[in-house]
DNA sequence: AATAGTTGTGTATTAAGAACACAAAGGAGT
DNA sequence: ACTCCTTTGTGTTCTTAATACACAACTATT
């Protein structure tokens, strides 16, 4: 039996003008970013206390994945503390104005994290592009009104690769209907029309309808 | 803060006799069975902690995979326990004489198992069936000597479905050899050629090989 | 010798993935 | 209003992978 401190980490992802982002915080007068964490109470479990980190930013987790657990005996140098990482997937319209700073980032951009932070992202962004490609964790990012071009760059990001457009729409009209409205922000070239999934639940992982 | 201690499960998996298996413990006058566990000490990461386990049974782990952290409130009356369970994939032949008592339990066939073990095998089991789909994982249960047919019933178990026996073989010969031998362990019928994997280290999952 | 049980093998059909080029819509500059 | 630039929208062909399917070979048993 051992006397420790339980960390909860939360990796919020987002995806804002086109990339994918994760949300970070700064506390007063540190030069480093950190992830969103809590400390474990007795009365509580680790799912419930990355609920409760939620709460911090008032939105319902739509997912909430376990990532990994950090345990290396040095991890914090003044008492041994084991890190229990988690991930969610938000609408960036679900964040308010809050007393206190944070800031998206880009997912291939991250900033000096504080402590071992930087490892535990790198984690969770493997964790994430998993999770986008399934049907329904997209829609949360794209809850209505996305372009397919749009779509196509996040599944290029994801896989890493490009696709060609003709074969990507062959996939993904069966998936979407127009909205009748076509995209007001100027991309400077014909402008997209806009779409919003089809209301069906598939559980399937796109990875079997791109790859 | 709080004082807690951490439990480390590991589920070890193996083949024997056609069939997935784990293997469980009993404990002395319980008539209950139980998952390998080790509490963390203060000196030693979680890996760390389950690799003792390994040691315990004296196999090395060619694979040791995080599963999940059990964290609810009661799981434990008595003291705060926090639960983390890894899986790892054995050799049959690994196994040596102990003095303790163990079992290899069908993973279909899992018996009545002390407080929460239950869960944290199903959970497990989860896990295994998607490393079992790599082909590297799949090298250590079948490290020689095994037939096609003994191939196939784990795919079969694992993406529980019936698979053509020619449409299989279509796609494991390119990655074996055969070693000239047959199968000694009748089985009533003609007897099967016996094979080993082809050196090659593909990473490849096997997914997309059958599936 | 006949039977039952299991392994080993090839081809034809179907479905999915990959490759590919040009017209249409809008903005910016002249 | 015209030209140029950028981005979106659209079908067909070719290639590759997945599926479906039937009979002969080998061994043990009776």
């Amino acid at each position: 039996m051992i006397e420790c401190q339980i960390e909860v980490f939360l990796n919020i992802f987002t995806m804002d003008k086109d990339k994918l982002k994760i949300l970070l915080l700064k506390k007063d007068g540190s030069s480093n970013w950190r992830l969103p964490s809590r400390l474990l109470k007795v009365d509580e479990s680790l799912e419930a206390s990355a609920g409760k980190i939620c709460n911090k930013f008032m939105f319902k987790p739509n997912i909430l994945k376990e990532c990994h657990t950090f345990s290396s005996v040095n991890r914090n140098k003044e008492r041994r503390t084991i890190a229990v990482s988690y991930m969610t997937i938000i609408n960036k319209y679900s964040l308010k104005k809050y007393d206190f700073e944070y800031e998206l980032f880009d997912i291939d951009d991250i900033p000096k994290m504080a402590f071992d932070h930087g490892d535990i992202i790198k984690n969770a962004i493997a964790r994430f592009k998993k999770e986008l490609l399934n049907f329904e964790n997209l829609k949360i990012i794209f809850p209505a009104d996305f372009t397919l071009p749009e779509l196509q760059k996040v599944y290029e990001e994801v896989l890493d690769e490009e696709i060609d457009r003709r074969n990507f729409r062959k996939k993904f009209l069966p998936l979407v209907v127009e909205t009748g409205e076509k995209n007001e922000i100027m991309t400077g070239g014909r402008p997209a029309k806009l779409y919003r999934f089809i209301d069906k639940d598939l559980d399937r992982n796109l990875f079997n309808v791109i790859k």
